[in-house]
DNA sequence: TCTGGGGTCCTAGGACCC
DNA sequence: TCTGGGGTCCTAGGACCC
């Protein structure tokens, strides 16, 4: 890694919610939730800076939200407005540098070394503000977890900054918890250890790092310290590809749950040939009414990416578990990916299936992936 | 109060092979 | 009767992130 480097990390401002005052100037100034329809089993995506002060928060049920904030206004996420207004936000960064690496649809980091990194902030702030009509938090440091937090201390429509000669100050009072890959168990470890702050861990021994966390220890010592290298802007292939649902109320019935699992499939293994993956292991994950979950997986002599070869072994792992307890969510998933483009399909005689696949991805390109079903799926 | 959907990475144990 | 060590692949679960 070069010796210092100069990376900012672009982070939009309640995102989904921000649109949405933009596009209806009606809701602006009032607490805006987008996410779930309240009164069903769903989470908030996003919600504006007057619903937080009710207590709502992303991720949170959209049932408690509703309670805490019964007056709000609800709304479902319009996905394709956001990717358009997404896209513009990182073709703006791309001015800057030919180095954005996006890590989500509101989010990214650059590297615009050996650049005066603030005034190149200012810039992106701006030109965002004035082109797209919303607002983001920038924060500029010589590694990306510390852009990361500058950020995440100036929230929302700021900028921060951390130098070399700043960063353990900054880090000193910060919670344990603000690091990233730190979470509430790993937090709840660290309190036990009387490490409430970074600038508590600092006082650990080197030792006790790995030997109390491991691998993971190694890292954490480096961001006690304000040593990162990991780099901007690389790409690496997707590791694996699933599809999720969770029902509205808990299912018992088999003849829906494999007709489900076969809708899965489908999403799956269109996905997959889009991207020209396919996959060696097919996975089911099953949660239970009691949010008990479960994940079974398969690999197969060959890799797969037909709809009826991932959903022979997705039906294969469900009929194996012969439980019939309610089921709350099912999912499915491809991993093992490889790269060398379609896989011949097992099933159904080989290349009749071919042609029939590529028609029907052609058509759900087209129209949308409910148009054409899989035999199973179509019962609902 | 009831907890989405899409991912990544890590760990641990067992099977199997040399 | 007691009994290796290393490597790889696979599965399942868990922590974490956006």
């Amino acid at each position: 890694m070069e010796d210092s480097r100069v990376i900012i990390l672009i982070d939009a401002d309640a995102f989904f919610a921000a649109i949405e005052q933009r596009d209806h100037p009606e809701y602006r100034g009032k607490p805006v939730i987008v996410g779930a329809r309240p009164g069903t089993r769903g989470v908030v995506s996003t919600c504006s800076y007057e619903a937080r002060k009710y207590g709502v928060r992303s991720a949170m049920p959209i049932s408690q939200a509703y309670r805490l904030c019964p007056h709000g206004i609800y709304l479902p996420p319009n996905f394709k407005v956001y990717s358009e207004v997404s896209k513009a936000m990182f073709e703006i960064c791309e001015k800057y540098t030919p180095i954005v690496e996006p890590v989500s649809i509101d989010e990214g980091y650059l590297d615009v070394t050996p650049s005066d990194g603030v005034s190149i902030a200012r810039k992106i702030r701006e030109e965002i503000r004035e082109t797209l009509g919303m607002t983001v938090t920038a924060g500029v440091s010589y590694c990306r977890y510390l852009a990361k937090m500058a950020a995440e201390e100036n929230k929302p429509d700021g900028l921060g900054v951390v130098t070399r000669e700043n960063a353990l100050d900054f880090l000193n009072d910060l919670p344990v918890g603000k690091l990233p890959g730190v979470g509430p168990r790993t937090v709840e470890t660290l309190l036990q250890h009387g490490v409430r702050t970074c600038g508590d861990l600092r006082t650990m021994p080197p030792a006790w790092f790995e030997k109390t966390f491991g691998k993971f220890g190694t890292r954490l010592y480096e961001l006690a310290f304000g040593i990162d290298d990991t780099p901007v802007g690389v790409w690496r292939a997707a590791k694996s590809v699933s599809e999720e649902t969770t029902f509205e109320e808990d299912q018992t019935d088999k003849e829906f749950l494999i007709a489900v699992l076969a809708r899965l499939s489908q999403d799956v293994g269109f996905r997959l040939r889009e991207s020209r993956y396919s996959a060696r292991t097919v996975s089911i994950k099953v949660r239970y009414s009691n949010f008990d979950t479960i994940t079974r997986a398969k690999s197969l002599p060959a890799p797969v990416s037909s709809d009826p070869d991932i959903f022979q072994a997705a039906k294969d792992l469900f009929e194996k578990l012969q439980s019939g307890r309610p089921v709350r969510l099912l999912g499915v998933g491809a991993s093992n990916l490889s790269d060398q483009g379609v896989a011949q399909p097992m099933l159904l005689g080989g290349k009749s299936w071919d042609k029939a696949s590529q028609a029907v991805d052609a058509l759900r390109k087209k129209y949308g992936k409910k148009v054409i079903n899989l035999g199973a799926a179509i019962r609902k």
